[in-house]
DNA sequence: TTAGGGTTAG
């Protein structure tokens, strides 16, 4: 008796000694531990009985594996437990689906029935997400059918899935059907459904969701925003404001919200609106994440903020953002598009996973500072390690070589990509090949090449044929261009201005004034010129001939004595590139005002001896503006970066990086 | 009888 009694004493503490454990194990799981601390626990899990018997400790241990995405680890204890039911079999489905193992889902699925488990209205929305996500539309009808026979199609969680479903799928009207048999829905329903037109560019019948769920007094979320935004790229400005009008009646606490709307700018080149609610979401105290850093940052390449593009970087760094493909490509091509060559590669070359997206933004940010045989090098690597390249990655190495001359290895590009890889060439590798051809001189293999495009040739390919005829003075095939580009793009002034050029170089001053009279009548204005630097992180803007910048006057005369000692040192004006018919002196003073110019010599005025100077450019530098940069660059001895609207310019003690080849 | 769930941004 005595020791019976005993007994049950001992086997209660131990009971009660096992609660503990498994209290303070439970209470780690839940914390998201790392997978050094998980093992740990596993381990003691293991090695005590009554702890190893727990299935509900298993399924916490399952699922903070798959949390950190070993999904295989959680697979292994699945396969650990003999008793198994449709919870278990759920964690297990789902693990799979959050770490994006979708067949390995479904396959889970399958056997789960063949065992003779059921499924519930947990299992389905996770499976019919395994569907959507790898465009599994048979098998997500396959499951629609025992979910109508269940009831379930009516649930609000399975229903949900069921219209995500068919909705990514491209079953738009199954999808509208569905949701509109649910009794009861909520956000989510509505924005599967908004998601799904987005999904498939159809934004009017997404915003006709948007105003169906307003009109029953669902309010849109951040959710919401998410789900229109697939159709939001290069879109119309009226849509780009519907966005906005949502935004603005949201709360501003959601990152989500911010990060939708900053991405909406970037995506339809609106730099500067994104750049801009950037800084309010900063001074809202919002903490930006990996995604709103890489939709933020191609904003600033484009708009050359490379101070903020800077200070972005310092972030991702603070915060632990990287290793992140997506930011480290993000940070290679804001540096390129800033000219910052070295601190591009210096991103490069830390990356732990390349993907070809990383070598390509690489080679193209050569490609546009005229390094060409840097490109080269890259392109070989990167065969060498065994990454196939894509028809992107022969976008960049093409023009690359264009943009350094280099025609034959161009050629070879152009062989490698259609012979041995099998990439058919789109418009842009058309593209490419004539300006690498028109560049070098080659006009009427580049005509010959357009004429035998098998799709109809754009006005880019176009242009690209009409600036090379631009460079090498030839009319006739230069007039053929200008036809098609006033066909193709009447609006843009370029074009006019290029063939007006070509006629002003061979003195047709008649055909120069009918060019004139053409864009009159049209209503076309030509772009002015403008320039753009970076001086202790503000932008100064000059446009050409402008004085009404506050240090004007002392600007002008800095350049009248910068042109004096110019001249003493062999410059002489190109003046057969103004457009205007006019007195060559006058056509002088009209080049010397372009706003390059002004630009550089306010920065010469306001920084310390030897800081390099970045200007951006809006229209291509002009070619007495190269020639005079040169000089410039030697006599203030200052290392000029001037961006224009195809390339970079690395003036360097009177030589520039293109080598004169543009 | 307690474990487990749906949409979405680069």
């Amino acid at each position: 008796m005595k020791s019976i009694k005993s007994q049950s004493k001992l086997s209660r503490h131990v009971l009660t000694a096992t609660k503990n454990a498994e209290s303070l194990i439970i209470q780690t799981l839940d914390k998201s531990p790392d997978v050094r601390t998980l093992k740990k626990l596993h381990s003691r899990i293991i090695s005590d009985p009554n702890l190893h018997s727990d299935t509900s400790l298993a399924i916490k241990l399952m699922r903070a594996y798959a949390a950190r995405g070993k999904p295989e680890v959680t697979r292994k204890i699945f396969d650990r437990i003999s008793q198994r039911n449709n919870v278990i079999c759920n964690v297990m489905i789902r693990s799979y689906v959050n770490n994006h193992f979708y067949r390995d889902a479904i396959l889970m699925y399958k056997s789960m029935l063949a065992s003779g488990i059921m499924s519930d209205h947990y299992t389905l929305p996770c499976v019919l997400k395994a569907c959507s996500a790898s465009d599994d539309l048979r098998f997500g009808l396959q499951i629609h059918c025992p979910a109508v026979k269940k009831g379930l199609d009516l649930t609000l969680f399975t229903g949900n899935g069921l219209v995500a479903m068919y909705g990514k799928c491209g079953n738009l009207e199954d999808a509208k059907r569905v949701l509109d048999e649910m009794p009861c829905r909520d956000i989510v329903s509505w924005n599967s459904m908004v998601a799904g037109y987005a999904q498939n560019g159809r934004f009017d019948e997404a915003l006709e969701v948007c105003k169906e769920m307003e009109s029953l007094g669902v309010k849109p979320n951040p959710g919401t925003m998410a789900s229109l935004s697939p159709a939001v790229t290069n879109t119309s400005k009226e849509n780009v404001m519907f966005m906005k009008k949502i935004f603005l009646g949201m709360s501003k606490e959601e990152l989500v919200a911010w990060n939708v709307m900053i991405a909406v700018y970037a995506n339809n080149s609106m730099s500067t609106e994104a750049v801009d609610l950037y800084l309010q979401m900063e001074t809202n105290g919002t903490e930006p994440d990996a995604i709103t850093i890489a939709s933020v940052l191609p904003a600033c390449g484009d708009l050359s903020a490379v101070s903020l593009g800077k200070q972005i970087h310092e972030y991702v760094e603070m915060r632990g953002l990287k290793p992140n493909l997506s930011i480290e490509n993000a940070l290679i091509d804001m540096y390129a598009k800033c000219g910052c060559l070295v601190e591009a590669r210096k991103v490069f070359d830390e990356m732990q996973i390349k993907d070809v997206i990383s070598w390509t933004s690489m080679m193209s940010a050569y490609g546009r500072s005229g390094k060409g045989q840097e490109a080269i090098e890259l392109f070989s690597k990167m065969q060498d390690l065994g990454l196939a390249p894509d028809s992107i990655a022969f976008v960049s190495i093409l023009s690359a070589c264009s943009h350094a001359g280099l025609l034959s290895e161009g050629r070879n590009y152009y062989r490698l990509m259609t012979e041995e890889y099998k990439i058919v060439p789109r418009l842009e590798h058309y593209t490419c090949m004539v300006d690498l051809l028109g560049r070098a001189g080659r006009l009427d293999e580049a005509y010959t090449h357009i004429k035998q495009m098998p799709m109809e040739p754009n006005d880019r390919v176009w242009g690209a044929l009409l600036s090379a005829c631009h460079v090498y003075n030839n009319m006739d095939i230069g007039v053929v261009a200008a036809d098609h580009l006033f066909q193709l793009a009447p609006q843009q002034s370029g074009y006019y201005v290029l063939l007006s050029n070509i006629y002003a170089k061979a003195g047709r001053w008649k055909d120069v004034t009918l060019i004139r009279s053409i864009m009159k009548g049209r209503g076309i204005k030509k772009i002015p010129g403008v320039s753009n630097v970076e001086l202790q992180d503000q932008v100064h803007t000059f446009l050409a001939g402008d004085r009404s910048h506050p240090q004007s006057e002392e600007i002008y005369e800095e350049l009248e004595s910068l042109l004096g000692k110019m001249k003493e040192a062999g410059y002489v004006p190109k003046t057969d590139t103004a457009l205007h018919d006019v007195e060559e002196e006058d056509k002088e003073n009209h080049l010397v005002v372009h706003s390059e110019k002004l630009a550089i010599v306010f920065a010469i005025i306001n920084s310390k001896p030897g800081i390099l100077i970045r200007v951006t450019k809006n229209l291509r530098v002009c070619e007495d503006c190269h020639v005079a940069i040169k000089f410039i660059s030697k006599i203030a001895e200052r290392e000029i970066i001037v961006r224009d609207t195809n390339r970079y310019h690395h003036f360097e003690n009177g030589i520039c990086s293109c080598g004169d080849y543009w």
